[in-house]
DNA sequence: TTCCGTGATGAATACGATTTCATCCTCGCG
DNA sequence: CGCGAGGATGAAATCGTATTCATCACGGAA
């Protein structure tokens, strides 16, 4: 017999033509041990047959689930036409790819400061769960993460492990990355380093990165010098402006490490302008390892965070938290990735 | 009275609240003229009040919707751990905010050649909608589209506008980009210009540009020359290894198109690397214009295409499909963005 | 032979919204 | 004063699945 054809297929039509009821229809293609094994093999083909599958509206209201994470980005520095940062969009990937392992869907949503639909998503049974990337700015989300908490959704936020911040976080040991960044350029003989970044308690994160920065400077009895630190949000472009604001101050340095890859890269931009040799005068390490980190010329020394194993942590605790299963703030360990900007090396094909 | 406070209150909890029946609520929600202002005012304050939200689920059921487009990125180069096309990635960001304007959620999923579930997402009511990127390849993914359009899906690719193409098609003008590239490093006096990249009929875009390149040289009297043609797929390392294999077969050129901005950055480093001057000896365009083209150093010419228009398009597109408006495939025109890489210009602060 | 446990299946209901159809009330007009 | 039109609301059916509870057949034990 020729292919069954059906607009839209239900399980009762399967039913119909299995000669059985829909609810063994049901129960067969969701493997339960109650069918016998030949009814439920021949179930399936025949829902194989006719291209069905199960309506997800359907099951979801039944069940009260929709096997769908949702995917929170928030970007502080990007108007509405900005450029997502590349960070979490690289991370996006690996999440997508972890959820889909454990058999979620993932929703994405840029979110503006203005935004209250985070709330939304799980009250609308559209996701389970959320994930929240660039939320780790915990003043400024103080009464956002209240407010899910007191809906009762269930979420996990990348960022820093703070205490008593409410939820559950996972993130990376930015004290640990900056120490790593600053000792590998102390090592190679360079005392004047200079601190590009952010540090208001608005950015913890990359507080974290100055403190770990301190630590090692103080670690090889070197002291910090006030004036080599530039505050400078994560955009290329203030990168580029911190250190031609360090040359024009007159300041003398021989190292700089950015808190961030994106600031790095301006950085090193402002340097070969004002002709200066990039390893050769001056150090730069970043931080992040961001995949364009090892196509730039020179290459950029940096301290990656693993966004693999990041994006399954995130994945594994929101699943965690969604099938009720314990879940614990996790730390992980960043590494320094030495190439080509840090002058460690003899100028090569950049690492990979 | 306090706030009230409820679970999961459903549209049944508002009617009786309210003294109303839960009829009268599903209509207020939605803003139906058929309710009396009052009244409806009245049941959204009291929704407000108790955080209710409709849900997705049941309303989907009923209507037969979800309000969702899924997004398939097919990277065809990577495995389980690649990183996504940096392109693609970006144009996530865009599709993401122009669904968000037109009222639909996004659903991403990562595809892998063997997968076969693009066909369920329509099936299974989780989206309305498919935007299919990295799906341009047309002899490897026929018979995919076929089975989506057997399967009556809604469907946009972005991706070359092909006759018999089955499905609707939002591109960019690949062949008039490849014009314009070429024909800018002929103005700047360059003969001998190496082209990289694939140009199989499994790439047609990559054909189109190249198609472009020798009506470019053809329009200027000049010749292809064969031998400054180098196959290469879309990866920094190929890109490095074609300008590698140029050097060591002893070609003589004065210029670069690369098919792609990743393959240009490799073929950058790989003239570095080998002590010519970028772009005093040799000009490089790429084409793409992805984010860290401006960052590179030199910064890159290259070939724009508009991506957040391209998002529009695409989400206009999907969205007319799914409201059963007619919807016509488009070419969109490409932009040459002139930097540092083909020496046009003195070396300055890399182009915006 | 009778009875009961067990395995397999079916009937019926619930999930929470949307929508059709019916009802009721009011008001204007003949 | 009666009647019909139209506005506002309610009752009930419906969407397609998961699941609870009943039913039934079969076979072994008493």
């Amino acid at each position: 017999m020729g292919p069954l054809k059906m607009a839209n297929p239900t399980s009762r039509d399967i039913a119909e033509i299995a000669g059985v009821s829909q609810a063994t229809v049901s129960r067969a293609l969701r493997n339960s041990p109650l069918v016998r094994k030949e009814t439920r093999d021949r179930i399936q083909e025949i829902a194989k047959e006719l291209n069905y599958f199960v309506n997800r509206n359907a099951a979801g209201l039944r069940t009260h689930q929709s096997n769908t994470i949702a995917l929170l980005l928030f970007d502080e520095t990007g108007g509405a036409d900005a450029q997502i940062n590349p960070f979490f969009l690289s991370m996006l990937g690996y999440i997508s790819r972890a959820a889909a392992r454990r058999g979620y869907d993932v929703l994405i949503s840029l979110q503006q400061l203005s935004d209250d639909w985070h709330v939304e998503y799980q009250a609308s049974h559209r996701a389970d769960g959320l994930i929240l990337l660039g939320y780790g700015n915990y003043v400024t989300y103080r009464e956002k993460l209240a407010a899910l908490s007191a809906a009762n959704t269930r979420y996990v936020i990348w960022g820093p492990v703070i205490k008593d911040h409410p939820g559950h976080t996972i993130g990376c040991d930015n004290e640990n990355g900056g120490f790593q960044a600053t000792r590998h350029l102390l090592s190679l003989g360079r005392r004047r380093i200079a601190f590009l970044g952010q540090t208001s308690p608005r950015s913890p994160e990359f507080s974290a990165r100055h403190a770990g920065y301190r630590q090692a400077l103080s670690a090889a009895n070197a002291d910090e010098n006030p004036q080599l630190k530039v505050d400078a949000d994560n955009l290329e472009e203030l990168g580029y402006q911190a250190v031609e604001s360090l040359l024009a101050a007159g300041e003398r340095f021989d190292a700089v490490f950015a808190v961030t890859d994106v600031i790095a890269i301006g950085a090193i931009r402002a340097l070969l302008n004002a002709g200066i040799r990039v390893p050769e005068d001056v150090s730069v390490v970043g931080f992040d390892d961001m995949p364009l980190a090892a196509h730039v010329t020179p290459a950029l020394t940096t301290v990656r965070q693993d966004i693999r194993l990041a994006a399954d942590g995130l994945v594994e605790a929101i699943v965690g938290l969604i099938e009720d299963r314990p879940v614990e703030s996790t730390l992980m360990a960043p590494k320094l990735i030495v190439r080509e900007s840090c002058g460690a090396k003899t100028v090569s094909r950049a690492g990979r």
